[in-house]
DNA sequence: TCAAAAGTGTTAGATTTACACCCATGA
DNA sequence: TCATGGGTGTAAATCTAACACTTTTGA
């Protein structure tokens, strides 16, 4: 079996951008590189991709080794293929973003690998082409957030239409009047409305939605 | 220089999906396979990535090999990594989507290499998961035509709107309202109509326009 | 003379945007 | 009692969609 031996093989990694929202704003994160060339650079989390896994598999796997947790919203980026996008060797990434809800997220895991999580405004530079993975993550969230029942991603399976409405905000970058976002969520058949109240964020407490994934499936269209 | 001599390395390919434009309809170029395996099956054509070239110089060597043709409208789909994908070996392959003219294409080159252009509807059952590719391709053509200036690389340098409506139709797969349309364009100034008249599609004569990328590139912002 | 494609405006309906005040409660 | 975030409706402006006839000319 050796079809395509002339040619020749190169590495291929995953490289995965982690978004999570935390304090009103949009995060990410990153820590610093653990192996040469680039050791001690900021970067996003990779891996090589092995012989007998898909490249989802290797971005799942990378996600899980890291986070310990499965079944994530995962979307892949692209392919960044410069010939000496990585310092080393050649090595062709295929960028995936995730989205988590960061209160899932053991903070102790974080803590165990030295991530870090940081806002876009506070991005430090990061290794190789991490920045154009970012950049383009950021563009595909934006375009997918109006089609794509991404945000809930971002959030516990309960929310209020304000950690909502500040989900959008931070993903579009923009500030989104807050009457019309809420006539623009009741049109929506798949976020319910729950008898439920929370009551951490305001003393007058606000209603908890969630999000019906089997009304969606059932009708997957909506704009908001 | 061996920092990642622990991983396997894997065969990258690319495969172009390119599109044309025909007789009011949306085309690919496919050819019958010429090495194994799959010999003989429809496929996109594709190469191995070399190692002194990045994935883009690889799509554009490519393009170039089959149609002569340089600095074409190219944009990467994405990277198609299941392990089996291939029957043959384990490949990575990235997908690439060209628009290109039909016009400035050698009729003769396409003999040479037996290609054919094929519509949608009528698309032979494609190898391995090229058929995947083509349905991505389309996905984001659809999105993009309405926020980046397409269409005209399906198009002679003049065009008349009836063309351009035809286009649009072609790629969004639906009629389109002929004077809804022509307003719409009115107000778009990269799109300039030219004295000269197009005789050849009506006997009345249309008048041609051209797409004007100086005034886009001062103004990119557009929606059809 | 007629078939075939080019060209042209208006109106109703739908969607989007802007905007300000009262409510409930814990501190 | 007051500061904080929750919650609500309307009207103007804009955008979208539907629609039909006249023009030109080569065959």
């Amino acid at each position: 079996m050796t079809y395509y031996s002339e040619y020749s093989k190169v590495w291929v990694s995953v490289d995965c951008i982690i978004f999570g929202f935390e304090k009103g704003q949009l995060k990410l994160l990153i820590g610093k590189r653990q192996m040469d060339p680039g050791r001690g650079e900021w970067s996003l989390y990779g891996g090589f991709v092995n012989a007998d896994e898909s490249i989802d598999d290797a971005a799942n796997r990378v996600l899980y080794e890291l986070t310990g947790m499965k079944k994530v919203y995962m979307k892949q980026v692209g392919a960044f293929g410069e010939i000496d996008r990585d310092p080393g060797e050649r090595v062709i990434s295929i960028a995936y973003c995730a989205l988590i809800n960061v209160k899932d997220y053991d903070d102790k895991l974080r803590k165990k690998y030295g991530l870090e999580w940081v806002s876009k405004e506070n991005m430090p530079p990061l290794y190789s082409d991490h920045e154009q993975m970012v950049k383009k993550a950021i563009t595909l969230l934006r375009q997918r957030i109006s089609t794509e029942p991404l945000s809930f991603n971002l959030l516990p399976n309960l929310f209020t239409l304000t950690q909502l409405q500040n989900v959008y905000e931070a993903i579009l970058g923009e500030e989104i009047d807050k009457r019309n976002f809420r006539k623009r969520i009741k049109a929506i058949d798949f976020i319910e409305k729950t008898e439920l109240i929370d009551k951490v964020t305001s003393k007058r407490g606000a209603a908890l939605y969630r999000f019906n994934k089997k009304a969606y499936k059932e009708y997957p269209y909506f704009k908001l």
